[in-house]
Order: C-alpha cells, then sequence, then structure tokens
DNA sequence: ACTGCCGGGTA
DNA sequence: TACCCGGCAGT
C-alpha cells in the first residue's frame, strides 16, 4: 500500500531497482522516466497496471511492470534521501482543487479539467512513444511531459502550482507572464526545486525565490514594468534541468546545482534590457581610434570583427579575438542617452570637421543597427580595466561615466599638440600616447570623423561656422584655459546690461541661464 | 560673491 | 519647445 502510494505520486525521477535486462538477475538501478497505466494487460488481480519507462544505468530506456520494480522501490524507499521530481503529496487533490478554485474562474477550471481528461484518457495510446521522443525525456527527466505519463494526482499536482503561480502573478505587478508558460515552466522548476518536503506553504518560499530573480532587477526600476517573460526568458527555469540530468542518467538532479545554474542563467538575462534610472551595460570598442559604442556584445563583436579584424564571416566563425577589443561599460542610462542624443547638437558646434551632410547620423545609425538580438548574450567578465595587452593602448573607456559633466573633464584634453583634430576638443581622457597621435572623442561618432580630422585652425572654407567655437578653436591660447566650457564672454551680458531689475528685458537665453545671444562675443 | 551658462527638470 | 533652476567654474 505503501509503496504503491509511493509509486504513483512521486516515482518519476525516482531510482529504482529493476531486473537486469540481460536476464542475468542482477539487479540494475535506473531512473524512472514516465508511467504508464495500462487498461488492456489485466494483470491477475483485474486491475489497471502500471508501466514505468526507467532509464537504466547504461542510458537506455526500459519498460518494467510494478511488479518487477516493486522491490526496488522498497529498498530506495528506505535507503537513503531519495529526490522526487514531484511534490510530496501531503495534501492532495481537494486541496489542489480548492487552491486552484479560489484563483480561476469556474470556466478556466472546467476547460483545464476537459484538457487534462482528455491528456490522460489518452494515455493507452501514447505508450508507444517513439524513441527520439523518449530521448527527450531523459533530457528533461524532471519535466513533465505533457502527455503520456501523467496520472490524475500528477495533473493535480499541476494545477495546484499553476494556481500558486497565478495566484502569485495576480497580488505581485512585478512578474507577468502568459499563464500557460507559467505552469509549463513552474511546473518543472518547482520539481527540481522541491527534492524534499511537501508541498506546503513552505515549499512556496521555493517558488519565491525563483521568481524573485526578477524583483531585484525591477526595483531598481519602478516605473517600469516588468517585460513579460517571454519563452527565451523561460528559458533558464529549464536549462538546469538540462544540465543536471545530462551528466548522469542514473543520478536525479540536483536541486542545488540546479539552482547555480538557474542564478547564474538568470542573471544573464536580464542585462540586455534598457531600463531608465538605472545602469545601462554598453560596449565599448578599445581599437585604437575607435570608440565605437554599441548596446550589445553581439553588436561591438560584429563591429570589430569586421571593422578591425577585417573578417566578414559572421559570429560563427568567431574566436573570441573580439573579447579583446572591446570593453563593457556601465553607465547611467542618463548618460548614455545624454552622450548619444547630444552627438548631434554638440558636434557641429564643437567640430570644427565641417560636417558632411549625414555627419551625426551613420553613428545613430549604427548603434541602432545593433540591435540584433543578444543571442550570444555574452557572459564573458568584462574587461573591466582593460589592461589586456592588445588595448593597452586604447584609452580606458571609464570616462564614458562621466559624460554628463564632459565639459568639466575636457579640461586637462587643452591638447597641448594642437596638430591633433578638432575632434580632441570633445575628448575627455587621454593617455600621453594617444593625445600625440591622434584624439578620440569621448563619444562614438568620432569613429567616422577620425578619418577626416582637420587642421584646427583651418576650417577648410565653413568660416560661417560658430564664431565662438572657431575661436576657441583656432587660438591655442585660449583654448588651454577655456576648452572646457564656452569661453566665459567679456562683453557685456544681459544681465550687466540691464540688471537683475530688468530681467525681462534680457534675452531669453539669459532669462534662462544659458548662453547670451545678444551679447555675443 | 558675482557672473556666465551647461545640463537637466518640468509643463 | 519654452521655461526655469541647480550647480559648476571663471572672475
Amino acid at each position: 500500500m505503501h509503496t504503491r502510494r509511493l509509486v504513483k505520486r512521486s516515482i518519476l525521477g525516482s531510482r529504482v531497482y529493476a531486473p537486469s535486462p540481460t536476464g542475468d538477475g542482477a539487479p540494475v538501478t535506473g531512473v524512472v522516466q514516465a508511467v504508464k497505466q495500462e487498461n488492456r494487460d489485466v494483470s491477475a488481480a483485474g486491475t489497471r497496471r502500471s508501466v514505468y519507462t526507467v532509464l537504466m544505468q547504461d542510458g537506455s530506456l526500459k519498460e518494467f511492470s510494478e511488479e518487477e520494480i516493486a522491490a526496488g522501490f522498497n529498498h530506495t524507499a528506505t535507503k537513503g534521501p531519495l529526490k522526487f521530481s514531484l511534490k510530496s503529496s501531503s495534501n492532495g487533490a481537494p486541496q489542489g482543487h480548492k487552491v486552484e478554485g479560489g484563483s480561476l474562474s469556474p470556466e478556466v477550471v472546467e476547460e483545464q479539467r476537459l484538457a487534462d481528461s482528455k491528456r490522460v484518457g489518452r494515455d493507452p495510446d501514447t505508450r508507444s512513444v517513439s524513441l527520439l521522443e523518449q530521448k527527450r525525456k531523459v533530457v528533461s527527466s524532471s519535466i513533465d511531459v505533457p502527455h503520456a505519463r501523467r496520472s490524475e494526482e500528477e495533473v493535480d499536482m499541476d494545477k495546484v502550482t499553476a494556481a500558486m503561480v497565478l495566484t502569485s502573478l495576480s497580488t505581485s505587478p512585478l512578474v507577468r507572464s502568459p499563464p500557460v508558460k507559467v505552469s509549463e515552466g513552474l511546473s518543472g522548476s518547482w520539481k527540481d526545486n522541491s527534492s524534499a518536503g511537501p508541498f506546503t506553504p513552505s515549499s512556496n518560499s521555493s517558488s519565491g525565490g525563483y521568481w524573485s530573480w526578477s524583483a531585484p532587477s525591477d526595483q531598481s526600476n519602478p516605473s517600469t514594468p516588468s517585460p513579460p517573460l517571454s519563452a527565451d526568458s523561460l528559458k533558464p527555469f529549464r536549462v538546469p534541468s538540462l544540465g543536471g540530468v545530462g551528466p548522469g542518467p542514473a543520478g536525479p538532479e540536483d536541486p542545488s546545482l540546479d539552482d547555480q545554474d538557474g542564478s547564474s542563467l538568470l542573471f544573464d538575462e536580464p542585462i540586455p534590457r534598457k531600463r531608465k534610472n538605472s545602469m545601462k551595460v554598453m560596449f565599448k570598442c578599445l581599437w585604437k581610434n575607435c570608440g565605437k559604442v554599441l548596446s550589445t556584445a553581439a553588436g561591438i563583436q560584429r563591429h570589430i570583427r569586421t571593422i578591425h579584424l577585417g573578417r566578414s564571416c559572421d559570429s560563427d566563425c568567431s574566436d573570441g579575438e573580439e573579447d579583446f577589443y572591446y570593453t563593457e561599460i556601465k553607465l547611467n542610462t542618463d548618460s548614455v542617452a545624454d552622450g548619444l542624443s547630444s552627438l548631434s547638437p554638440v558636434s557641429p558646434s564643437v567640430l570644427s570637421t565641417p560636417p558632411p551632410p549625414p555627419s551625426p547620423l551613420p553613428s545613430l545609425s549604427q548603434l541602432s543597427d545593433s540591435h540584433r538580438p543578444p543571442q550570444s548574450s555574452d557572459t564573458k567578465e568584462p574587461h573591466a580595466g582593460g589592461t589586456t595587452p592588445l588595448s593597452r593602448s586604447a584609452p580606458s573607456a571609464l570616462y564614458l561615466i562621466h559624460t554628463d559633466h564632459a565639459y568639466q573633464a575636457t579640461a586637462p584634453v587643452s591638447i597641448p599638440c594642437s596638430s591633433s583634430n578638432s575632434a580632441g576638443s570633445a575628448s575627455t581622457s587621454f593617455t600621453p600616447t594617444n593625445s600625440s597621435s591622434f584624439s578620440i572623442s569621448w563619444q562614438s561618432p568620432p569613429v567616422t570623423f577620425t578619418g577626416n580630422t582637420v587642421s584646427p585652425s583651418k576650417s577648410q572654407g565653413f568660416g560661417e561656422q560658430r564664431s565662438q567655437t572657431i575661436a576657441v578653436l583656432s587660438s591655442p591660447p585660449r583654448a588651454t584655459t577655456a576648452l572646457s566650457r564656452k569661453v566665459r564672454g567679456e562683453g557685456k551680458k544681459c544681465r550687466k546690461v540691464y540688471g537683475m531689475e530688468n530681467r525681462d528685458m534680457w534675452c531669453t537665453a539669459c532669462r534662462w541661464k544659458k548662453a547670451c545671444q545678444r551679447f555675443t562675443d
């Protein structure tokens, strides 16, 4: 009786002893992969008997009747800490229905019940599972396969888990995901997680652990709703069990290992997400003369591969060398947006380089063209210091962090070597070696500009450019002292002319504390 | 302290 | 976009 209960409720994933398939009598161990109810084979008792698909140690799948492996159950049941893939059944179906009824509408419940009963009823017909399918079961032993092996109690348990998930979803605005996916993914993860212990509220905490991964990432950004869990984002739930069973068919997956994998994967996943008011990860090319910044690792890798390494092949033939040429930088999205959005406004005024008609656009489009799905999702460690030998000559990407006050950082720029191009006026951090030969802007666009650098004193007939800027750029002595900001106007300004009491007579710029437009120097 | 004005916030 | 302001840096 007891063994029967065990068999029926928690045998999946359990290690059992079974007669040797070779017939030599020596028992072998295996893991139960599936249970099938067999109606046609009426045993002596005249009731249905169960057939268990057992994954043997040698990787083969065998089917055994209940009697054949019953002894194994006893053995294992008394032997040690078996990890049952199913929640233990201390609370059975009734409670499951109760929970379910609490969170699901009756219609939904009925639909689900119908669907489930269909599945269960279909079992006898699906007993001839193809080998391929069996293999899949091997791979995901703990993930319940939709059909062909669900007992009613299992179904109930799934309902319970689904109900719990839905309940938590209904109360947590942080996590939204298609219910189907949720139940699917969770039933797997719970089976992995609930290595022991009945399905009680305490086991719910394990699910909480699973779900909490999205909480921290979203806490930083309460304004943006958590994106729905896509099929991809559900992968982390499944992958661990893949890895858990893979190494050895004989052993049930290890929950701890499961957790580790899960967490690591889960931590990888949300990185590419763009959030406002939070740190954003960008990837900066460290190649000489190139400060290209892309938003995805794949993008930067492709950039390096194609532009610098001169490889035309796709990411498939990447040998990882690109990794040395870019670094991951974390910066506030504000800064990034700042830098990017200010590209066009800044470059024309600061750069004396004649802005070709589409000048700022290429860089922007390059940035946006990096929208490739970050499927490569590099988990490489960011070369924080950019200290690899290959990148030693490249400027550290850290300077990007403080772009919000770039003008302050530009003070040292006042690059003594006036031969550097005008783009240098925007650059913020240099190694001596760099400043001597070229300058790198603090933003990506210069990548495209470095080619056509222009002597600062010659603006190539673009004399109509803002006189102020030109003045600054073309007069080294002043530039050394006042490059950081627009040169302070020496002439009178609205404020001085009209005084505070006549503020309404100021030019709007002065009123807004902007650069005076009326008394420009 | 005064001044110019950049960067960013708000409506 | 207009408007405003905090704050930085030069004077």
